[in-house]
DNA sequence: ATACGTGCAAAGTATTTGCAAACGG
DNA sequence: CCGTTTGCAAATACTTTGCACGTAT
């Protein structure tokens, strides 16, 4: 696994300063939400998680941090195809997976597959393109879901 | 590379009527004009699209249109990132292709590669899950975005 | 003839932006 | 202090829905 939750939350804030950014309430907040998931979340789920735990923030502004985080490459967005975007740490090393959708109950899972990420390692040295990132997205029915067929 | 650009449209057209729908002008002048796209298009695009040869549909209609088309798995939709979800022909046999997207210029494209589909299915089946369909996108710099730099 | 398809306009949702006040360094 | 960040509200962008009318079968 690498690296931890806290540590992640500490690059990202040694990343943005680097960047020349402060870091107020709403950043931290939500570069300290977003530490502890292991899979994405959506804007208004950390809207919500921050809320809860009382420390508001403003839906734009985590909108806004999101934005940065995404320029500077610490956090991944990925679309599953329910209206809202996703957003989820970027971790530098390898530590890396993809994301399973149900298309009944829409949830979405996280998986990891080292000779999937082979092939497509290979695959983008054959590309005429700098290829930085890759999202896989399967869709099908879940175990919960086929079983409850 | 198997099937024609026609043979989907009407494909697709058999399988509305079988599944007891009808045909007005929206829905064939949606099927016809994504028959001739080799890659994925906006619900926009297709309302423009259409417009320029005359054939005009309203755009609540082309959604109409796309949703059904998604029902009944004769269509894939597809989300880049921009704002805007992207619809392409599903082709029932095996041709397949994934998306390369350009960070830089937005520019969609499409690849195809033989040992990711096959790294895909034998990790469909080690999943407890039924895999349906799956979507690959891959970010990173165009080759003109690269040389342009 | 009649149910289904279509177009328009209005509503709905997710996200972005303008601006004044709060705040970090 | 001074420029950045923040929160609110308004604006925007995409997509869906309601309803009256047209049309395929």
């Amino acid at each position: 696994m690498g690296t931890t939750d806290t540590s992640w939350a500490t690059h990202a804030l040694a990343a943005l300063r680097a960047a020349g950014h402060r870091s107020g309430g709403a950043r931290s907040g939500v570069i300290e939400l977003l530490a502890r998931q292991d899979c994405c979340v959506t804007a208004q789920e950390i809207f919500d998680g921050l809320r809860q735990e009382g420390r508001t923030a403003g839906l734009a502004s985590v909108y806004r941090t999101l934005e940065l985080l995404r320029e500077l490459r610490l956090v991944q967005r990925l679309d599953v195809g329910d209206g809202a975007a996703r957003y989820e740490p970027a971790h530098a090393d390898g530590d890396h997976h993809h994301h399973l959708v149900c298309d009944r109950c829409g949830k979405v899972e996280a998986f990891e597959d080292d000779s999937l990420e082979q092939a497509l390692d290979r695959l983008a040295d054959r590309l005429p393109h700098r290829v930085a990132a890759h999202d896989v997205v399967l869709r099908g029915d879940c175990g919960r879901c086929t079983s409850a067929s």
